[in-house]
DNA sequence: CGTTGCCTTGACGCCGGCGTCAATGTCTAA
DNA sequence: TTAGACATTGACGCCGGCGTCAAGGCAACG
C-alpha cells in the first residue's frame, strides 16, 4: 500500500515548492512527522508528499498551520481528499466568516479613509481659492509649498 | 501661543485613552518627543494632546506608525489639520491602494475557499447516496462516522 | 585524502506595537 | 516615618512562520 520510493528532506522540499526548514518546523509542530534511516536522516515517501502539498495550498490561502492539520490528520486517515472530513470542512466555514468579517471591515476602513481624503483634499482647493483672492491667508508653512523657508 | 497646561505622561495617556507605555514609545521613534521637568518627568501640553489624538485615530484604522508620521509633522508645523499637507495625502492615497489590493485578494480568497467547500460538501453528499445503494463503498474512517473505530 | 554536498541539532533574528516585570527615584498625604 | 501613587530606564516576552548562521556528521567522488 505505502509507497517505498523513500526520499530525503531536500528531495521532498523541492518537490513540494517550500524548503527544509519548513519541514523541520512542521514535524516540530507535530503536524508532518518524518521516518528515519540508519544516520538519523529524516525519510519521507509519496504520502507525505501528498500531506505536504495540503498544507502548501492551504497556507496559500492564508490558512493558519494550526487549521491545516485537520486536513493533514484527515488525508493521513486515508480519506481520499483533505477536506473529506467534517472538521475540515468546519475550518472552511470557520475561514469563511473571518473573511467576511475582514472584508467587511476593510471596506469599512476604506471608505472612510476615501471620505477623510475626499475632506482634505476639498479643504485644500478651498485654501488655493482663498489664496487667489487678495488678501487671502498666509502661507501656512513649507509642506504646503514645496519647501520654500526649508 | 503654546499651552501651559503642563501635564504628565499618565495623564496624557488617560486622556487620550492609551497607555504610558505606548508614549514612551512613540518618543523613543521620534513620533513625540517630551518636555522634561526638573525632575526628568517628561511632560506634555494641549498641543501634545492633538498630535497624539492624531496618531491613536490613525492607528485605529489601520495605519503603521510610521504611516501617521507626516500627520504628526504637519500638525506640528503650525497647520490646522493632520491632513492638510500632502505628504499626509500621499500616506491617505498609498492607504487606498493597498487597502484596495487587500480588499481584492481576500475576495478572491473567499471565492475559492466558497468553491472548495460547495465541493467538498457535494461529495460528501455524493458518498452519502452511494452507502443508501446496496453494494456501496465501504466505511472510510472513524472521522466520517463520528469516531465508531476510535 | 580532501572536497563537495547533503544531512543533523540548536539557537538567535525578524517584524510591530507595545505588555509586563524589575529595580529605583520622587513627591505627597496621613 | 511610612506608605502610596506617580515617575524613570532597561530589558525580556509575544505572535507566526520560518530565515539564517554555527558546528558538526556521514557519504561519494576524484
Amino acid at each position: 500500500m505505502s509507497n517505498v520510493g523513500g526520499m530525503r528532506i531536500g528531495e521532498l522540499a523541492k518537490r513540494a515548492g517550500t524548503t527544509t526548514r519548513a519541514l523541520r518546523y512542521y514535524e516540530a509542530r507535530g503536524l508532518l512527522p518524518a521516518q528515519r534511516d540508519g544516520n538519523g536522516h529524516r525519510t519521507y515517501d509519496e504520502s507525505d508528499l501528498r500531506l505536504l502539498r495540503q498544507i502548501r495550498t492551504l497556507q496559500d490561502f492564508g490558512f493558519g498551520l494550526e487549521e491545516t492539520r485537520p486536513f493533514v490528520e484527515c488525508l493521513r486517515a486515508g480519506h481520499p481528499a483533505g477536506d473529506s472530513c467534517p472538521a475540515s470542512l468546519a475550518v472552511y466555514r470557520a475561514k469563511l466568516d473571518e473573511l467576511d468579517g475582514l472584508i467587511g471591515q476593510l471596506r469599512s476602513v476604506r471608505e472612510q479613509v476615501a471620505a477623510q481624503l475626499a475632506r482634505a483634499e476639498e479643504a485644500r482647493a478651498a485654501l488655493a481659492a482663498g489664496a487667489e483672492v487678495p488678501g487671502g491667508p498666509e502661507p501656512v508653512c513649507e509642506m504646503t509649498h514645496g519647501g520654500v523657508f526649508e
